[in-house]
DNA sequence: GATCTTTATGTAATGGATTACATATGATAA
DNA sequence: TTATCATATGTAATCCATTACATAAAGATC
């Protein structure tokens, strides 16, 4: 691989002007400037990043961390991600983190060894002191998307969740919904918290009681939505909800099938809301009314977001995008009891 | 953030002595090995990892490149591939390619800089060139895993995919069906056109005859399964298959959409097989039937055949995983005609 | 005891790009 | 014409860990 002194060699010029002229070609005459060019091309050079990373301390690497590659509902998100960063010369290290806070603690100590220069968190699933812990010394160069830390004010791009909530278990009772339940993600992640307020508040506003059976708590994906909706389905016929709303997609196609086995019809005796609005939502039988998210420009804003915190730029703390709601095929007027 | 010089200062020995200590203990007394290990410990010591590439030539960083982090068909194998990189000290980075040959070149340039150690390929929409260009200098570190090119004998994992597929359509043919059609990915795929051998040739051992029109090209994605399963299913009644082999999940459900839009009931009227058994197949409705690849261990396979690789093991030039066909409600008896 | 090994550690070169500082060149002004 | 300044380029130090080579100390052999 030819290193920057073959460049100079075949330029005629030093190593330093080559650099120059990469780097900041207004400081080199336009003679120079093609001299070195046409050398780059002729001996093939391309300069060796970690030798640059090394001088320059910074690796233009940008670190995001999610708890679930498997989860659809990133994908999209890390699409826009990507597409901002690459644009500007950064590269992304997806980080996986299963739920294991070993894997999150290894991604964040890429940081103070320049292998990466930030993090986009799309979890709060990971140990508190990882953030606090580093933020101390010198206010380390992290955004989160979605999820948030209540307790923590850090640069944030997301929705609002007791809203969206609040308007989903709003379409439910005007459609003349009573009973209405709802699966929840995991109720340690502040997103769920807030929608599970949102859904309180917005009962209450609709003067309907809410069942503390009602509420049950699931992970997201398909099979907790399935066993939860069991739970739920397997209520005596006057406390059975007539409607549902999921924090997630896959939860409530998985509470489809419950109802499918438990041979109750959706929508005509259970409306179910999902969240997130997944390709799938369209293709699963009945399609399934949703919450969409702007994923794409989640990521997008989270990525930019990310940038003028490493360029030193002031950024707004919160960033809320809004949400819509998609109504499909699973949710209709509540069955005359 | 402390460099080995503190290390060394604090432990009163020279860098050198650290470094050994670090990566060849048995070269350093046991009471030396205890000091270093203290200061590190005691300066808070991580080495800098840009300084080591720039002078191993290496970054242990594997890159691997998909045609589509969405597709949840890759999640799992990647899971497999992240297990073992980390359990051997190795970093994953995941292109993303969207079916953009840029990009791929892009990942493809990290090598020769040092800034991956090799890669994996899980697609094989990229321009050959970027193998064969690079391959001819000196053997890149390259594994493929699930696609292939036929032209080339590079190290590989993979299943059976015109076995897979000639499985397929001999349970179809033994439930009596005779009208089988299919609905392929890519046809510049190489896994596609194995498929459709597969199924051409159990088709011809069936002495069943095949309609051109009953091959149809897809994308994978849920949308041209919906398409294309309209287009078979607008066919006159007489030549309309009576089951369908789809080359993915995803398509075999917009299919299943298409038919419930057309008003046949899948399986009465049509049977239905996918491939890959995402996990949203158990959740679909009906309940999908599917050829299931050993995804994780795809992922397992392919990362440790490159790390033998750049270990200059020798290692087999094909890795065939075996297939399941996993039989659920979307397939029963031909329809009595 | 003298010589040869073996083992532990130190010294200094190395990898490749960047950049502070030094120098040379040409332009501008007096 | 000479002094002053701006501009272009070169020299060499720097980032940090690794490792070839050198050296010193301890042990083995006759």
């Amino acid at each position: 691989m030819p290193t920057i002194k073959d460049v100079a060699l075949a330029a005629g010029c030093s190593t330093a002007t080559v650099s120059r002229a990469l780097a900041n070609p207004e400081k080199v005459t336009e003679a120079t400037r093609k001299r070195v060019a046409s050398a780059i091309a002729k001996v093939g050079y391309s300069p060796n990043l970690a030798a640059r990373n090394l001088r320059r301390s910074e690796s233009r690497t940008i670190v995001v961390l999610l708890p679930d590659i498997a989860n659809p509902f990133f994908s999209e998100i890390i699409a826009g991600l990507e597409d901002i960063a690459h644009r500007e010369g950064y590269r992304v290290l997806l980080g996986d983190c299963e739920h294991d806070t070993g894997r999150a603690k290894a991604y964040f100590d890429l940081l103070p060894t320049n292998q990466a220069d930030g993090i986009i968190l799309l979890t709060a699933e990971i140990p508190l002191t990882l953030v606090t812990q580093q933020a101390r010394g010198s206010q380390i160069p992290l955004v989160m998307a979605c999820e948030y830390f209540d307790q923590l004010a850090l640069p944030t791009v997301r929705i609002d969740n007791p809203l969206a909530a609040a308007r989903a278990v709003e379409y439910l009772a005007s459609l003349g919904h009573q009973r209405i339940a709802s699966i929840t993600g995991p109720m340690q992640n502040p997103i769920c918290i807030d929608r599970v307020k949102g859904y309180q508040s917005e009962m209450a506003r609709q003067s309907l009681a809410v069942n503390p059976g009602w509420i049950v708590e699931g992970d997201f994906g398909f099979l907790s939505g399935y066993q939860q909706g069991q739970v739920l389905l397997a209520m005596p016929q006057e406390h059975r909800p007539t409607a549902i709303f999921c924090h997630s997609d896959e939860m409530a196609i998985g509470l489809m099938k419950a109802a499918r086995d438990a041979s109750i019809q959706v929508p005509e005796a259970l409306s179910v809301i999902g969240f997130d609005n997944i390709g799938l939502s369209e293709y699963c039988q009945p399609e399934l009314t949703t919450v969409s998210q702007p994923r794409d420009e989640i990521g997008r804003c989270a990525m930019r977001l990310l940038l003028d915190v490493l360029r030193k730029k002031q950024v707004p703390h919160q960033q809320v995008l809004s949400t819509q709601l998609i109504v499909r095929a699973s949710t209709t007027q509540a069955p005359k009891s």
